[in-house]
DNA sequence: AGGACTTCTTGTCGTTCGGACCACTAATCG
DNA sequence: CGATTAGTGGTCCGAACGACAAGAAGTCCT
């Protein structure tokens, strides 16, 4: 195999390959994704990957930069090169999907926190990314601990619970939710607790795993 | 946002950017991949993006010069880009999945059916494709079509009963599984028959659409 | 002290799904 | 006729899921 004889053109394309990253989170119970917004419809932190570099590491770089986080959940959506998707030219993205706490602040003052389910319009094709990412991370929220970015170190099981419910769109009975999650064997309790302004403090507890990992106990049915 | 000021080398990375496709059927019980071997450790079937193309033309493409083949089940896996991953350089790679019938015969002399499953080394990081093609194909059996790529036109229970069953490597009972794929409203009765050699007349199925979908009935646990 | 409030644990109950059976009918071939 | 294969229908059991209830535990307020 000979670069010169493998593609209709005849050459290897050069192309600019991106990196994009949907960042999520929950708040007030809502999904929330980070968006850059410069005037027009908004658009995904994302940027051109380096020589040498994996995509990964350029949607990582791109986070850091965006939220000053690093060392959380990352993981590929897939790749997006439909031509004209960039009115720029033809530019593929590998698109990703991050989770950060809901403290999380933006560090760019163009970045926000948007509404994710909206239906807002994006740029480029920013909208079936997003659309894709939200597919992913609800189909993977109890396979998975894919929840470990938004619930970082410690936290209760009503916390828990407000994202599972937000990121699934549904209201889990709280005694269900207890013994589902804890069925999952994901989680592991801190041994301390949590007071708060009024009841009874909640007991604290943490991911067994913080890498990317699959549950090995109940699987919940999806959404009818 | 402008090209110039997006990566850490400070220009758009050119880059050959391929697309890779990892052709499967079942055969004699067994899940097979088309593999082009010439000499050493075979590889996938896959070449170089032409610009303006979309990745998965590139992949149909390709198909079409190994195996003769259009208008089949074809959906990505997902971006392969880690540097090293390619000795001639760094070039990232679209992952194909495509679903082609049992009869169908390789029209390149290089390329030949190979167990999918054996554990046989592969050249670049086509064993690593070829592992998410396998995990793709099992995961999605019960919630989607994808076995209209194996079993198009019409076919008989006990037809579809031996691919399933190769895919999911279990043996399905002949009551039960006609129940659940049934249940699932992906297929529908032709009306017609198949004689065969003993026994009585199979009847026919079709899928009730070609196009990729999902499962609107049952799903089926993964194994345990 | 007592009441309000919240968390947490531990049950029950009914439904659905998955899988393994089994019996019986249907159709074709020799 | 018997052998063979296909198809239908049914039972049974266990696991998973969701809803609900009861009670204990702990804190805050008056």
């Amino acid at each position: 195999m000979t670069w010169s004889a493998e593609n209709s053109a005849g050459y290897p394309s050069p192309v600019g390959l991106t990196a994009d990253v949907v960042v999520l989170t929950v708040r007030e119970g809502r999904v929330a994704v980070l968006g850059l917004d410069d005037g027009d419809v908004p658009r995904l932190p994302g940027g051109f990957v380096g020589q040498d570099e994996d995509p990964a590491d350029t949607a990582r770089r791109k986070l850091r930069e965006k939220t000053g986080l690093a060392d959380l959940y990352l993981e590929q959506l897939g790749a997006f090169a439909a031509p004209g998707r960039d009115p720029r030219g033809w530019i593929p993205t590998v698109a990703h999907l991050a989770l950060v706490p809901p403290a999380t602040e933006a560090s760019d003052p163009a970045a926000a926190w948007l509404e994710a389910r909206d239906g807002r319009p994006w740029a480029y094709d920013h909208a079936a990314i997003l659309g894709a990412a939200l597919d992913r991370v609800e189909g993977k929220l109890w396979w998975s601990n894919v929840a470990v970015g938004v619930l970082p170190g410690a936290f209760t099981l009503p916390e828990a619970r407000g994202v599972y419910g937000a990121i699934a769109r549904r209201d889990y009975d709280p005694g269900t939710f207890a013994r589902d999650l804890r069925a999952t064997g994901l989680i592991e309790p801190t041994g301390e607790e949590r007071r708060q302004a009024k009841g009874r403090p909640a007991a604290l507890y943490r991911f067994a795993s913080r890498d990317p990992a699959w549950g090995a106990g109940r699987r919940k049915r999806v959404r009818d």
